[in-house]
DNA sequence: TTTGTTGCAAAGGGTTTGCAGGAGA
DNA sequence: TCTCCTGCAAACCCTTTGCAACAAA
């Protein structure tokens, strides 16, 4: 119990940043959310005395560039943030009817990438994919 | 000879939208790029007196609707759009050295899809994929 | 004490809207 | 002629910036 706090968010340290109530509040916040959100609903969220927008802002570009989060940019072309529990390669999947969304840690586009290089000419480095459908939750009660 | 004009464009018609030199100006500059553009570098390249800026961007929300284009948001965040040459489900390669982009009309991530089905209990409905990677002219260009 | 962070307010800039005039059909 | 479309200017709104005060370490 000697450092319940400091164990929380060992790695804002880690990663060079000071601890400061307000990034553990908005990584809380991203940690508490099973749905992307904008930068203003994360604003709200966050714990008793609001920071201020712009640090939400700040801090946000910083934690996707560290690989904690990430943005999204749905249909409605409204930008919204997840936090990515893996920092490895990853996709996240979105159900269209309640929000929820889900990390997907398996690719398995390897062998397709390989088939559009021959076919393409091109040599792919990099790729986003974002899925959407309906959850196991939403699909039950639609069926109902 | 006698219709050359009208035979350019005539999917405005048929989607029941009036024919103006504006619309025309902004399809033929999207079938001009080899890669995706901007709103303003659209309104840039439109041919001789140029329209206003806010009919590129009604337009061009009209044409991404239509299936016509997509919008493309970079790693840079900005937004650019690029021509749809099919209609149907499609990904856009992208070379990262060139910027030049090729459709890829091949998915085949349908068997990966039902793995993450079988695995996220989702019933995955839709998929955004971008790609990129170095085309084969800059591949050996490095090369040398 | 040092230096990274925050908060506020203001600036910025891409995008949208209202409306009157103009042009397809 | 009847609508739809365009252009202009202004409004919007999300995001960024400058700077002084503050607080981690």
């Amino acid at each position: 119990m000697a450092d319940a706090s400091a164990s929380t968010s060992p790695s804002l340290r880690a990663a060079g940043m000071r601890q400061t109530p307000q990034r553990e509040g908005i990584l809380q916040v991203l940690r508490d959310s099973d749905r992307p959100l904008t930068v203003e609903e994360i604003w709200e969220r966050m714990p008793e005395r609001r920071s201020g927008l712009p640090t939400v802002y700040r801090n946000l570009e910083r934690f996707v560039r560290e690989g904690w989060a990430e943005s999204i940019l749905g249909a409605d072309q409204i930008m919204r943030f997840v936090r990515c529990e893996s920092r490895h390669h990853h996709h996240h999947l979105q159900c269209e009817h309640c929000g929820r969304t889900v990390e997907v840690d398996a690719c398995g586009l390897d062998e397709s990438l390989r088939h559009l290089e021959a076919l393409s000419g091109f040599k792919i480095t990099r790729h986003q994919l974002q899925l959407f459908g309906l959850c196991a939750t939403c699909r039950s009660e639609k069926d109902r």
